[in-house]
DNA sequence: TTATCATTCAACGCTTTTGTTGAATGTATG
DNA sequence: CATACATTCAACAAAAGCGTTGAATGATAA
Protein backbone atom coordinates (compact mmCIF):
# COMPACT_ATOMS: atom_id res chain seq x y z
CA UNK A 1 0.00 0.00 0.00
CA UNK A 2 2.85 2.57 0.16
CA UNK A 3 3.13 4.99 -2.35
CA UNK A 4 5.54 5.68 -4.80
CA UNK A 5 4.73 7.77 -6.67
CA UNK A 6 4.62 10.17 -3.25
CA UNK A 7 8.39 10.47 -3.06
CA UNK A 8 8.59 11.91 -6.55
CA UNK A 9 5.34 14.48 -6.10
CA UNK A 10 7.47 15.77 -2.92
CA UNK A 11 10.64 15.98 -4.63
CA UNK A 12 9.05 17.70 -7.79
CA UNK A 13 7.50 20.31 -5.37
CA UNK A 14 10.76 20.53 -3.72
CA UNK A 15 12.11 21.30 -6.75
CA UNK A 16 9.63 24.26 -7.79
CA UNK A 17 10.04 26.03 -4.53
CA UNK A 18 14.12 25.73 -5.70
CA UNK A 19 13.40 27.09 -9.58
CA UNK A 20 12.20 30.33 -7.57
CA UNK A 21 15.53 31.04 -6.68
CA UNK A 22 17.63 29.70 -9.43
CA UNK A 23 17.38 32.89 -11.47
CA UNK A 24 19.42 36.05 -10.86
CA UNK A 25 16.68 38.85 -10.96
CA UNK A 26 14.24 37.11 -8.52
CA UNK A 27 17.58 36.81 -6.21
CA UNK A 28 18.42 40.15 -6.32
CA UNK A 29 14.49 41.08 -5.32
CA UNK A 30 14.77 38.77 -2.73
CA UNK A 31 17.70 40.45 -0.85
CA UNK A 32 15.46 43.92 -1.52
CA UNK A 33 12.87 41.89 0.59
CA UNK A 34 15.11 41.74 3.07
CA UNK A 35 15.68 44.50 3.96
CA UNK A 36 12.08 45.76 4.06
CA UNK A 37 8.42 45.55 2.38
CA UNK A 38 8.35 47.08 -0.88
CA UNK A 39 6.18 48.03 -3.68
CA UNK A 40 6.29 46.95 -7.25
CA UNK A 41 7.45 50.37 -8.10
CA UNK A 42 10.10 50.45 -5.65
CA UNK A 43 11.88 47.24 -6.55
CA UNK A 44 10.92 48.52 -10.35
CA UNK A 45 13.65 51.17 -9.40
CA UNK A 46 15.72 48.97 -7.34
CA UNK A 47 16.95 46.86 -10.21
CA UNK A 48 15.99 48.48 -13.58
CA UNK A 49 13.47 46.03 -15.30
CA UNK A 50 10.51 46.71 -17.19
CA UNK A 51 7.51 46.85 -14.73
CA UNK A 52 5.46 43.95 -16.05
CA UNK A 53 8.70 41.59 -15.98
CA UNK A 54 9.30 42.07 -12.31
CA UNK A 55 5.43 41.47 -11.34
CA UNK A 56 5.99 38.05 -13.22
CA UNK A 57 8.44 37.22 -10.88
CA UNK A 58 6.87 38.50 -8.18
CA UNK A 59 4.22 36.15 -9.28
CA UNK A 60 6.48 33.07 -9.06
CA UNK A 61 8.04 33.93 -5.71
CA UNK A 62 4.26 34.52 -4.14
CA UNK A 63 3.49 31.05 -5.80
CA UNK A 64 6.04 29.15 -4.03
CA UNK A 65 5.53 30.64 -1.06
CA UNK A 66 8.62 33.12 -0.13
CA UNK A 67 6.99 36.44 -0.78
CA UNK A 68 3.60 37.42 0.65
CA UNK A 69 1.89 41.01 -0.08
CA UNK A 70 -0.55 43.20 0.98
CA UNK A 71 -2.52 45.78 -0.71
CA UNK A 72 -2.27 49.39 0.70
CA UNK A 73 -4.37 51.71 -1.33
CA UNK A 74 -3.09 51.79 -4.92
CA UNK A 75 0.30 50.01 -4.02
CA UNK A 76 0.98 46.86 -3.64
CA UNK A 77 3.44 45.80 -0.74
CA UNK A 78 5.89 42.83 -0.69
CA UNK A 79 7.68 41.42 2.07
CA UNK A 80 9.40 37.82 2.94
CA UNK A 81 6.88 35.40 4.18
CA UNK A 82 9.33 34.00 5.87
CA UNK A 83 12.77 35.29 7.60
CA UNK A 84 13.84 31.68 6.90
CA UNK A 85 14.24 32.26 3.32
CA UNK A 86 17.49 34.59 4.33
CA UNK A 87 18.86 31.36 5.88
CA UNK A 88 18.36 29.65 2.56
CA UNK A 89 19.40 32.22 0.30
CA UNK A 90 22.36 32.16 2.71
CA UNK A 91 23.34 28.18 2.61
CA UNK A 92 23.34 28.37 -0.96
CA UNK A 93 25.21 31.48 -1.21
CA UNK A 94 27.61 30.00 1.37
CA UNK A 95 27.53 26.87 -0.63
CA UNK A 96 28.68 28.18 -3.77
CA UNK A 97 31.26 30.45 -2.67
CA UNK A 98 32.74 27.11 -1.50
CA UNK A 99 32.19 24.70 -4.30
CA UNK A 100 30.87 26.53 -7.15
CA UNK A 101 34.40 27.16 -9.17
CA UNK A 102 33.19 30.17 -11.28
CA UNK A 103 31.81 31.54 -8.51
CA UNK A 104 34.87 31.02 -5.96
CA UNK A 105 36.88 32.99 -8.86
CA UNK A 106 34.34 36.10 -9.32
CA UNK A 107 34.35 36.41 -5.20
CA UNK A 108 38.19 36.12 -5.82
CA UNK A 109 38.82 38.45 -8.59
CA UNK A 110 36.30 41.30 -7.45
CA UNK A 111 35.73 41.04 -3.76
CA UNK A 112 39.20 39.60 -2.37
CA UNK A 113 40.61 42.54 -4.18
CA UNK A 114 39.28 45.19 -2.24
CA UNK A 115 39.21 43.51 1.26
CA UNK A 116 42.24 41.81 1.23
CA UNK A 117 41.37 41.70 5.37
CA UNK A 118 38.98 39.02 7.13
CA UNK A 119 35.72 40.64 7.87
CA UNK A 120 34.26 41.05 10.76
CA UNK A 121 31.87 38.47 12.49
CA UNK A 122 28.89 39.40 14.43
CA UNK A 123 30.12 38.09 17.21
CA UNK A 124 33.09 40.16 16.99
CA UNK A 125 31.49 43.48 16.31
CA UNK A 126 29.53 42.92 19.82
CA UNK A 127 32.47 42.53 21.61
CA UNK A 128 34.27 45.48 20.49
CA UNK A 129 31.14 47.84 20.51
CA UNK A 130 30.26 46.81 23.66
CA UNK A 131 34.44 47.95 24.49
CA UNK A 132 33.34 51.10 22.73
CA UNK A 133 36.63 50.56 20.08
CA UNK A 134 34.81 51.12 16.85
CA UNK A 135 33.11 53.07 15.03
CA UNK A 136 29.65 51.35 12.50
CA UNK A 137 28.89 52.78 9.55
CA UNK A 138 25.74 51.83 7.53
CA UNK A 139 26.48 52.20 3.72
CA UNK A 140 22.79 51.18 2.60
CA UNK A 141 19.97 53.44 1.35
CA UNK A 142 18.09 55.93 3.60
CA UNK A 143 14.99 53.78 3.52
CA UNK A 144 16.52 50.63 4.10
CA UNK A 145 17.98 52.15 7.15
CA UNK A 146 15.17 53.68 8.57
CA UNK A 147 13.19 50.70 8.43
CA UNK A 148 16.09 49.32 11.20
CA UNK A 149 19.73 48.74 11.81
CA UNK A 150 22.63 47.90 13.75
CA UNK A 151 22.12 50.14 17.55
CA UNK A 152 24.82 52.83 17.26
CA UNK A 153 25.80 52.71 13.49
CA UNK A 154 26.01 56.03 11.58
CA UNK A 155 24.24 56.17 8.36
CA UNK A 156 26.85 56.89 5.46
CA UNK A 157 25.40 55.54 2.01
CA UNK A 158 28.10 55.48 -0.46
CA UNK A 159 27.28 58.41 -2.27
CA UNK A 160 28.07 60.52 0.94
CA UNK A 161 30.99 58.92 1.75
CA UNK A 162 33.66 61.26 0.68
CA UNK A 163 31.96 64.20 1.75
CA UNK A 164 31.52 63.63 5.30
CA UNK A 165 35.42 61.75 5.74
CA UNK A 166 36.15 64.45 8.46
CA UNK A 167 33.48 63.00 10.59
CA UNK A 168 35.29 59.46 10.53
CA UNK A 169 37.65 58.90 13.85
CA UNK A 170 40.82 58.08 12.45
CA UNK A 171 42.20 56.51 16.19
CA UNK A 172 39.38 54.18 15.45
CA UNK A 173 38.65 50.86 13.49
CA UNK A 174 35.70 51.76 11.09
CA UNK A 175 33.27 48.88 10.36
CA UNK A 176 31.07 48.81 7.41
CA UNK A 177 28.08 46.46 6.03
CA UNK A 178 25.25 46.84 4.03
CA UNK A 179 22.41 43.98 2.55
CA UNK A 180 24.13 41.39 2.65
CA UNK A 181 27.57 38.84 2.62
CA UNK A 182 28.07 40.08 -0.87
CA UNK A 183 26.56 43.33 -1.11
CA UNK A 184 28.70 45.32 -3.10
CA UNK A 185 28.45 48.60 -1.49
CA UNK A 186 30.12 47.33 1.71
CA UNK A 187 33.29 46.47 0.11
CA UNK A 188 33.66 49.51 -1.62
CA UNK A 189 32.96 51.81 1.32
CA UNK A 190 35.98 50.02 3.11
CA UNK A 191 38.11 50.26 -0.08
CA UNK A 192 37.76 53.71 -0.30
CA UNK A 193 38.40 54.38 3.39
CA UNK A 194 41.56 52.58 3.38
CA UNK A 195 42.84 54.14 -0.04
CA UNK A 196 42.07 57.15 2.09
CA UNK A 197 44.61 55.90 5.17
CA UNK A 198 41.50 54.83 7.44
CA UNK A 199 41.16 51.86 9.17
CA UNK A 200 38.42 49.84 8.11
CA UNK A 201 37.13 46.30 7.59
CA UNK A 202 33.66 44.72 6.67
CA UNK A 203 31.00 43.04 8.81
CA UNK A 204 30.76 39.50 7.22
CA UNK A 205 27.46 39.94 7.03
CA UNK A 206 24.67 42.33 6.10
CA UNK A 207 21.64 43.63 8.13
CA UNK A 208 19.25 40.61 7.47
CA UNK A 209 21.69 38.18 8.70
CA UNK A 210 21.98 40.44 11.77
CA UNK A 211 18.50 40.65 12.33
CA UNK A 212 17.70 37.21 12.08
CA UNK A 213 20.30 36.18 14.80
CA UNK A 214 18.15 38.04 17.14
CA UNK A 215 20.76 40.99 17.88
CA UNK A 216 19.75 44.03 18.59
CA UNK A 217 17.89 45.96 16.48
CA UNK A 218 17.67 50.09 16.53
CA UNK A 219 14.47 51.08 14.69
CA UNK A 220 13.94 54.96 14.82
CA UNK A 221 10.25 56.31 15.10
CA UNK B 1 34.91 53.09 -10.33
CA UNK B 2 32.45 50.49 -9.34
CA UNK B 3 31.18 47.85 -11.03
CA UNK B 4 27.26 47.48 -11.19
CA UNK B 5 27.76 44.65 -13.51
CA UNK B 6 29.49 42.36 -10.59
CA UNK B 7 26.67 42.03 -8.46
CA UNK B 8 24.61 40.74 -11.63
CA UNK B 9 27.25 38.20 -12.65
CA UNK B 10 27.45 37.26 -9.03
CA UNK B 11 23.47 36.71 -8.70
CA UNK B 12 23.53 34.80 -12.06
CA UNK B 13 26.11 32.18 -10.27
CA UNK B 14 24.02 31.67 -7.15
CA UNK B 15 21.28 31.29 -9.51
CA UNK B 16 22.93 28.57 -11.08
CA UNK B 17 24.06 26.86 -8.37
CA UNK B 18 20.26 27.03 -6.75
CA UNK B 19 19.10 25.44 -10.46
CA UNK B 20 21.20 22.87 -9.69
CA UNK B 21 18.87 21.83 -7.03
CA UNK B 22 15.76 22.75 -9.11
CA UNK B 23 15.11 18.94 -10.70
CA UNK B 24 13.63 16.09 -8.70
CA UNK B 25 15.89 13.76 -10.26
CA UNK B 26 18.82 15.57 -9.13
CA UNK B 27 16.95 15.84 -5.46
CA UNK B 28 16.89 12.44 -5.32
CA UNK B 29 20.57 11.83 -6.41
CA UNK B 30 22.10 14.06 -3.84
CA UNK B 31 19.75 11.98 -1.20
CA UNK B 32 21.21 8.77 -2.29
CA UNK B 33 24.51 10.44 -1.99
CA UNK B 34 23.91 11.79 1.30
CA UNK B 35 24.04 8.40 2.89
CA UNK B 36 27.23 7.13 0.99
CA UNK B 37 29.02 7.14 -1.85
CA UNK B 38 27.71 5.55 -5.31
CA UNK B 39 28.44 4.58 -8.56
CA UNK B 40 26.63 5.12 -11.40
CA UNK B 41 25.13 2.05 -11.76
CA UNK B 42 23.85 2.31 -7.93
CA UNK B 43 22.24 5.47 -8.41
CA UNK B 44 20.74 3.97 -11.74
CA UNK B 45 19.25 0.91 -9.80
CA UNK B 46 18.01 3.34 -6.85
CA UNK B 47 16.14 5.76 -8.86
CA UNK B 48 15.30 3.99 -12.15
CA UNK B 49 15.95 6.40 -15.12
CA UNK B 50 18.05 6.12 -17.70
CA UNK B 51 21.86 5.65 -17.35
CA UNK B 52 22.78 8.87 -19.75
CA UNK B 53 20.18 10.58 -18.21
CA UNK B 54 21.52 10.08 -14.77
CA UNK B 55 24.69 10.87 -15.98
CA UNK B 56 24.10 13.86 -17.16
CA UNK B 57 23.03 15.06 -14.04
CA UNK B 58 25.57 13.54 -12.62
CA UNK B 59 27.60 16.19 -14.57
CA UNK B 60 25.47 19.08 -13.97
CA UNK B 61 25.61 18.39 -9.97
CA UNK B 62 29.19 18.56 -10.65
CA UNK B 63 29.66 21.14 -12.65
CA UNK B 64 27.49 23.72 -9.58
CA UNK B 65 30.21 21.49 -6.90
CA UNK B 66 27.62 19.65 -5.04
CA UNK B 67 28.83 16.68 -5.91
CA UNK B 68 32.70 15.15 -6.59
CA UNK B 69 34.08 12.07 -7.74
CA UNK B 70 36.94 9.69 -8.33
CA UNK B 71 37.54 6.73 -10.50
CA UNK B 72 37.83 3.40 -8.91
CA UNK B 73 38.47 0.85 -11.31
CA UNK B 74 36.18 0.70 -14.16
CA UNK B 75 33.59 2.60 -11.68
CA UNK B 76 33.42 6.41 -10.80
CA UNK B 77 32.05 7.14 -7.49
CA UNK B 78 29.69 10.04 -6.66
CA UNK B 79 29.68 11.73 -2.75
CA UNK B 80 28.70 14.67 -2.01
CA UNK B 81 31.07 17.11 -2.29
CA UNK B 82 30.09 19.07 1.01
CA UNK B 83 28.30 18.64 4.19
CA UNK B 84 26.64 21.44 3.98
CA UNK B 85 24.99 20.24 1.11
CA UNK B 86 22.64 18.37 3.45
CA UNK B 87 22.00 21.67 5.50
CA UNK B 88 20.93 23.38 1.94
CA UNK B 89 18.46 21.07 0.99
CA UNK B 90 16.97 20.71 4.97
CA UNK B 91 16.61 24.31 4.63
CA UNK B 92 15.03 24.38 1.30
CA UNK B 93 12.16 21.38 2.33
CA UNK B 94 11.72 22.65 5.95
CA UNK B 95 10.83 26.06 4.03
CA UNK B 96 8.95 24.44 1.78
CA UNK B 97 6.75 22.51 4.25
CA UNK B 98 5.93 25.85 5.67
CA UNK B 99 5.38 28.20 3.05
CA UNK B 100 4.43 26.34 -0.44
CA UNK B 101 0.67 25.42 -0.07
CA UNK B 102 0.78 22.61 -2.57
CA UNK B 103 3.86 21.16 -0.73
CA UNK B 104 2.68 21.40 2.79
CA UNK B 105 -0.90 19.63 1.16
CA UNK B 106 1.04 17.05 -0.01
CA UNK B 107 2.48 16.50 3.31
CA UNK B 108 -0.27 16.88 5.40
CA UNK B 109 -2.37 14.67 3.00
CA UNK B 110 0.19 11.53 2.81
CA UNK B 111 2.27 11.66 5.66
CA UNK B 112 0.82 13.64 8.57
CA UNK B 113 -2.49 10.80 7.81
CA UNK B 114 0.61 7.70 8.88
CA UNK B 115 1.89 9.61 11.44
CA UNK B 116 -0.24 11.57 13.91
CA UNK B 117 2.05 11.87 16.81
CA UNK B 118 4.65 14.50 16.73
CA UNK B 119 8.34 13.11 15.59
CA UNK B 120 10.97 12.70 18.10
CA UNK B 121 13.71 14.81 18.02
CA UNK B 122 17.29 13.89 17.62
CA UNK B 123 17.73 16.18 21.25
CA UNK B 124 14.86 14.11 22.37
CA UNK B 125 16.16 10.91 21.07
CA UNK B 126 19.86 10.84 22.81
CA UNK B 127 18.07 11.80 26.09
CA UNK B 128 15.95 9.16 25.45
CA UNK B 129 18.71 6.38 24.16
CA UNK B 130 20.49 7.05 27.46
CA UNK B 131 17.98 6.39 29.59
CA UNK B 132 17.37 3.41 28.06
CA UNK B 133 13.83 3.78 27.37
CA UNK B 134 13.46 3.19 23.77
CA UNK B 135 14.02 0.66 20.47
CA UNK B 136 15.82 2.35 17.11
CA UNK B 137 15.27 0.70 13.89
CA UNK B 138 17.23 1.45 11.17
CA UNK B 139 14.46 0.94 8.02
CA UNK B 140 17.31 1.89 5.35
CA UNK B 141 18.51 -0.85 2.74
CA UNK B 142 21.56 -2.74 4.27
CA UNK B 143 24.69 -1.08 2.40
CA UNK B 144 23.34 2.48 3.57
CA UNK B 145 23.23 1.32 7.37
CA UNK B 146 26.18 -0.24 6.58
CA UNK B 147 27.93 2.92 6.00
CA UNK B 148 27.15 4.24 9.05
CA UNK B 149 24.06 4.70 11.47
CA UNK B 150 22.94 5.77 14.92
CA UNK B 151 24.84 3.28 17.49
CA UNK B 152 22.35 1.22 18.61
CA UNK B 153 20.05 0.91 15.87
CA UNK B 154 18.82 -2.50 14.88
CA UNK B 155 18.51 -2.86 11.01
CA UNK B 156 15.39 -4.13 9.53
CA UNK B 157 14.24 -2.32 6.55
CA UNK B 158 10.78 -2.25 5.20
CA UNK B 159 10.66 -5.41 3.23
CA UNK B 160 11.67 -7.45 6.78
CA UNK B 161 9.07 -6.14 9.47
CA UNK B 162 6.51 -8.29 9.36
CA UNK B 163 8.89 -11.31 9.81
CA UNK B 164 10.45 -9.94 12.60
CA UNK B 165 7.59 -8.60 14.69
CA UNK B 166 8.59 -10.60 17.29
CA UNK B 167 11.37 -9.41 17.89
CA UNK B 168 10.25 -5.95 18.94
CA UNK B 169 9.56 -5.11 22.24
CA UNK B 170 6.16 -4.43 23.22
CA UNK B 171 7.11 -2.19 26.74
CA UNK B 172 9.27 -0.06 24.98
CA UNK B 173 8.32 2.96 22.47
CA UNK B 174 9.79 2.13 18.81
CA UNK B 175 11.62 4.58 17.19
CA UNK B 176 12.11 4.66 13.13
CA UNK B 177 14.44 6.42 10.78
CA UNK B 178 15.70 6.47 7.56
CA UNK B 179 17.40 9.20 4.75
CA UNK B 180 15.90 11.93 5.85
CA UNK B 181 12.94 14.08 7.51
CA UNK B 182 11.03 13.06 4.30
CA UNK B 183 11.94 9.54 3.80
CA UNK B 184 9.11 7.69 3.16
CA UNK B 185 10.00 4.80 5.06
CA UNK B 186 10.30 6.02 8.09
CA UNK B 187 6.58 6.72 8.06
CA UNK B 188 5.78 3.94 6.33
CA UNK B 189 7.41 1.30 9.14
CA UNK B 190 5.67 3.54 11.86
CA UNK B 191 2.06 3.17 10.26
CA UNK B 192 2.87 -0.61 10.52
CA UNK B 193 4.41 -0.68 13.43
CA UNK B 194 1.84 0.91 14.61
CA UNK B 195 -1.18 -0.75 12.95
CA UNK B 196 -0.20 -4.28 15.11
CA UNK B 197 -0.12 -2.32 18.40
CA UNK B 198 3.10 -0.98 18.49
CA UNK B 199 4.14 2.33 20.13
CA UNK B 200 6.06 3.62 17.41
CA UNK B 201 7.71 7.41 16.56
CA UNK B 202 9.84 8.80 13.83
CA UNK B 203 13.03 10.39 14.05
CA UNK B 204 12.00 14.20 13.08
CA UNK B 205 15.48 13.75 10.51
CA UNK B 206 17.51 11.27 8.88
CA UNK B 207 20.71 9.77 9.15
CA UNK B 208 22.93 12.30 7.50
CA UNK B 209 20.98 14.85 9.33
CA UNK B 210 21.88 13.00 12.56
CA UNK B 211 25.92 12.55 11.21
CA UNK B 212 25.86 16.57 10.35
CA UNK B 213 24.99 17.44 13.86
CA UNK B 214 28.03 15.76 14.91
CA UNK B 215 26.35 13.24 16.75
CA UNK B 216 28.11 9.53 18.03
CA UNK B 217 27.53 7.57 15.07
CA UNK B 218 28.28 3.44 14.68
CA UNK B 219 30.41 2.37 11.36
CA UNK B 220 30.84 -1.23 11.38
CA UNK B 221 34.08 -2.98 10.66
C1' DT C 1 -18.36 59.61 -13.13
C1' DT C 2 -14.03 60.13 -15.22
C1' DA C 3 -9.15 60.30 -15.20
C1' DT C 4 -5.00 58.52 -13.31
C1' DC C 5 -1.89 55.40 -11.89
C1' DA C 6 0.02 50.80 -9.87
C1' DT C 7 -0.24 46.28 -10.95
C1' DT C 8 -1.46 42.18 -13.44
C1' DC C 9 -2.73 39.45 -17.48
C1' DA C 10 -2.22 37.29 -22.08
C1' DA C 11 0.17 36.25 -26.05
C1' DC C 12 4.36 36.07 -28.66
C1' DG C 13 9.20 34.66 -29.95
C1' DC C 14 13.52 33.16 -28.01
C1' DT C 15 16.56 30.49 -25.25
C1' DT C 16 17.45 26.89 -22.01
C1' DT C 17 16.52 22.55 -20.06
C1' DT C 18 15.05 17.73 -20.29
C1' DG C 19 14.93 13.07 -21.58
C1' DT C 20 16.03 9.90 -25.43
C1' DT C 21 18.83 7.41 -28.65
C1' DG C 22 22.94 5.63 -30.45
C1' DA C 23 27.74 6.04 -30.78
C1' DA C 24 32.33 6.93 -28.46
C1' DT C 25 35.77 6.61 -24.56
C1' DG C 26 38.42 4.42 -21.41
C1' DT C 27 39.48 0.93 -18.07
C1' DA C 28 39.76 -3.84 -16.62
C1' DT C 29 39.74 -8.83 -17.83
C1' DG C 30 40.59 -12.96 -20.51
C1' DC D 1 45.49 -7.81 -28.07
C1' DA D 2 40.61 -8.28 -28.04
C1' DT D 3 36.42 -8.26 -25.47
C1' DA D 4 33.32 -6.66 -21.95
C1' DC D 5 31.48 -3.25 -19.40
C1' DA D 6 30.81 1.45 -16.90
C1' DT D 7 30.44 5.90 -18.16
C1' DT D 8 30.23 9.85 -21.09
C1' DC D 9 29.37 12.38 -25.36
C1' DA D 10 26.59 14.25 -29.24
C1' DA D 11 22.55 15.19 -31.52
C1' DC D 12 17.64 15.65 -31.50
C1' DA D 13 12.76 16.69 -30.31
C1' DA D 14 9.63 18.15 -26.68
C1' DA D 15 8.78 21.11 -22.86
C1' DA D 16 9.55 24.86 -19.78
C1' DG D 17 11.18 29.36 -18.63
C1' DC D 18 12.29 34.31 -19.83
C1' DG D 19 11.66 38.92 -21.22
C1' DT D 20 8.83 41.91 -24.22
C1' DT D 21 4.64 44.15 -25.74
C1' DG D 22 0.14 45.94 -25.38
C1' DA D 23 -4.17 45.53 -23.23
C1' DA D 24 -6.98 44.73 -18.90
C1' DT D 25 -7.94 45.36 -13.63
C1' DG D 26 -8.76 47.70 -9.78
C1' DA D 27 -8.14 51.29 -6.65
C1' DT D 28 -7.75 56.33 -5.75
C1' DA D 29 -8.61 61.23 -6.61
C1' DA D 30 -10.77 65.02 -8.95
Amino acid sequence: MSAPGIKRQLYAQFAKVAKTLASAPRLEILELLAQRERSVEDLVAAIGLPVANVSQHLQHLRGSGLTANRREGKYIRYRLADPAVVTLIGSLQELAERNHVETARTINRYFKKRDSLEPVSRAELLRRKKAGAVFVIDVRPLDEFSEGHIPGAVHLPLAELERHLSELPRDQEIVAYCRGPYCVMAFEAVARLRARGFQARRLQDGFPEWKLARLPVAVPA
